[in-house]
RNA sequence: GGCCCCAUCGUCUAACGGUUAGGACAUCGCCUUCUCAAGGCGGUAAUCAGAGUUCGAUUCUCUGUGGGGUCACCA
């Protein structure tokens, strides 16, 4: 392995035609982190040479979507560097001037023909089953180029090219794949195809990573270079990421969702980094979490993915509640309140304590990244802020096993039993365990089933909650009592 | 249709040509002395097919199959 000598230079240039999903997030990661590792510069380009296709403000949230995420620049349109603008449209005088240099050699020339006579070529190639190539249709003498045509690139040389890709290896193209493409527009503005090679450049750029999608191009882009005499930089290509049947590429169709959607779901940062860089990409070990900096330090473009990868949801979900769990405690509380309902801040009884004394448990609780919402929305939080309303069908219903007419009664009696056992807890005193070791004894002579559901029932008003120690710590003596008495009272009458 | 690329559990993946094919998520079972969640322990589960090379193929070669990409005044 030979050590590079120029400074490795990557950079993530985005087209603002809207949100940035996961695939794009995932370009732009992987570019990062190659950047990061090596010590090199990882510039923000905006490609936004396709006027029909923009969308006001995506440059904005594309930014805003990768700062979510820690992805920072050292070049770009918001902090500028030494290659400024970097916004294309910006540059327009730069690719005048190597559309000129190429005119110059013989490279570039105008299209002679309609959109109309080309669409005819582009038929008949389809009829013959062929491969639609403009050169075959090269006009012999070049007329002079007045802006009113789109200039279209001459292709040096027709032969097969043979590349080396960091992800793919060694890949090759035939001569079809060969075509005298279009530089720039009728409305001025270059193409794609050689504003970014360009680009490239004048910015230096080593590492040139790109979708798959580019690999059938690369020929011309080669062809590009050799016009212009410039070395082309390595290439690294990544699979695409698969929508949920696995067989076709993610789009905004397959629900790809902003990024920052996630963001709103309750989502980590770091967790949608570690997980996006894992989609395609291991350390080669087996751990499963790493941090922003093992990710850098670990990252290997030669040990990407060739397939494409599928989301796994589920496992996202996991990711994110390991880094939750390693949030601090002072993290977690801010984490939750939130998520916490804006109804529900409003309450009197809503206070920092309440928050503070429930972040454990919710955290603990959370299974999925969206749990909090999900909680939120179906109440589940709520009972901590809202005495419940109880209804005495649901304290039977839950208490079947006694039996009789009595059942109510004896259920009352129960609570009523355990309300003087915590009684005689000391207010300061009143932890989960001093409340267990009260009911304890008594539960298992009753039987647990009959006396601890209906306690923990009486105080959350919840099939499914926490259990009911851990709430009586929570909520305190007072508000405990309290809502036990009130079960009581709605069972004596 | 031409050209290019890819192929290991359901999913993401690991394995100098020699491993009982490993891990993670999901799933299933048990434990965690009431529910749910979390947690702990354990289980089920994969080399696309067929040839060839080799003492020995997940690994190398070929063919087939399946899938993806591309052939724009889009990127």
């Amino acid at each position: 392995m030979d050590k590079p000598h120029r400074k490795i230079v990557t950079r993530f240039a985005p087209s603002p035609t809207g949100f940035m999903h996961v695939g794009g997030i995932r370009t732009a990661l992987y570019s990062y982190l190659w950047a990061r590792k090596n010590g090199g510069t990882f510039i923000l380009r905006i490609e936004d040479t396709d006027k029909e296709r923009e969308v006001a403000g995506s440059m904005e949230h594309i930014i805003e979507s990768l700062k979510w995420l820690g992805i920072d620049w050292d070049e770009g349109p918001d902090i500028g560097g030494p290659h400024a603008p970097y916004i294309q449209s910006h540059r327009l005088s730069l690719y005048k001037k190597y559309a000129d240099i190429l005119i110059k050699k013989g490279y570039a020339y105008p299209d002679p023909y309609t959109e109309d006579e080309v669409e005819k070529f582009r038929k008949e190639a389809e009829a013959n089953k062929a491969p639609f190539l403009f050169r075959e249709h090269r006009p012999k003498e070049f007329g002079v180029w007045d802006g009113t045509r789109p200039l279209r690139f001459k292709v040096p040389t027709i032969k097969r090219y043979e590349w080396h890709d960091l992800v793919f290896g060694n890949l090759s193209a035939g001569e079809e794949a060969l075509d005298d493409f279009i530089l720039i527009k009728t409305d001025g503005y270059p193409t794609y195809n050689f504003a970014h090679i360009v680009d490239d450049i004048e910015m230096g750029v080593t590492h040139v990573t790109r979708g798959q999608e580019f690999i059938s191009s690369t020929p011309k882009f080669l062809s590009l270079y050799e016009a212009l005499g410039e070395e082309p930089p390595m290439f690294a290509t990544f699979a695409p990421i698969m929508a949920d049947d696995g067989k076709r590429k993610l789009g905004k169709r397959d629900g790809a969702k902003d990024i920052l959607l996630y963001r709103e779901e309750g989502y980590l940062p770091e967790a949608v980094v570690n997980f996006l860089a894992f989609l395609g990409w291991n350390p080669g070990d087996e751990r499963e979490i790493l941090t922003s900096g093992e990710l850098i330090q670990s990252f290997d473009l030669e040990k990407v993915q060739k397939s494409g990868a599928q989301l796994n949801d589920e496992k996202l979900d996991w990711i994110n509640r390991e880094y939750l769990k390693k949030l601090s405690y002072e993290e977690q509380e801010e984490y939750i309140s939130k998520f916490i309902p804006s109804d529900l801040k409003l309450l009197p009884q809503y206070t920092n304590e309440i928050v503070h004394n429930i972040t454990p448990i919710i955290i603990e609780r959370i299974s999925k990244g969206s749990d909090v919402i999900a909680m939120a929305e179906a109440g589940e939080l709520s009972y901590f802020f809202i005495k419940p309303t109880l209804s005495k069908d649901s304290l039977f219903f839950k208490s079947s096993k006694i039996p009789g007419e009595n059942r109510y009664r004896i259920l009352a009696d129960y609570l009523e039993y355990t309300v003087s056992l915590l009684d005689q807890i000391e207010e300061a005193l009143f932890t989960k365990e001093k409340v267990k070791d009260a009911i304890w004894l008594y539960a298992e002579q009753v039987g647990r089933g009959d006396i601890l559901w209906p306690m923990r029932y009486a105080l959350s008003g919840l099939d499914k909650s926490p259990d009911p120690f851990i709430l009586s710590e929570i909520f305190g003596k007072k508000e405990t009592l309290s809502r036990l008495h009130s079960a009581i009272s709605l069972l004596q009458k």
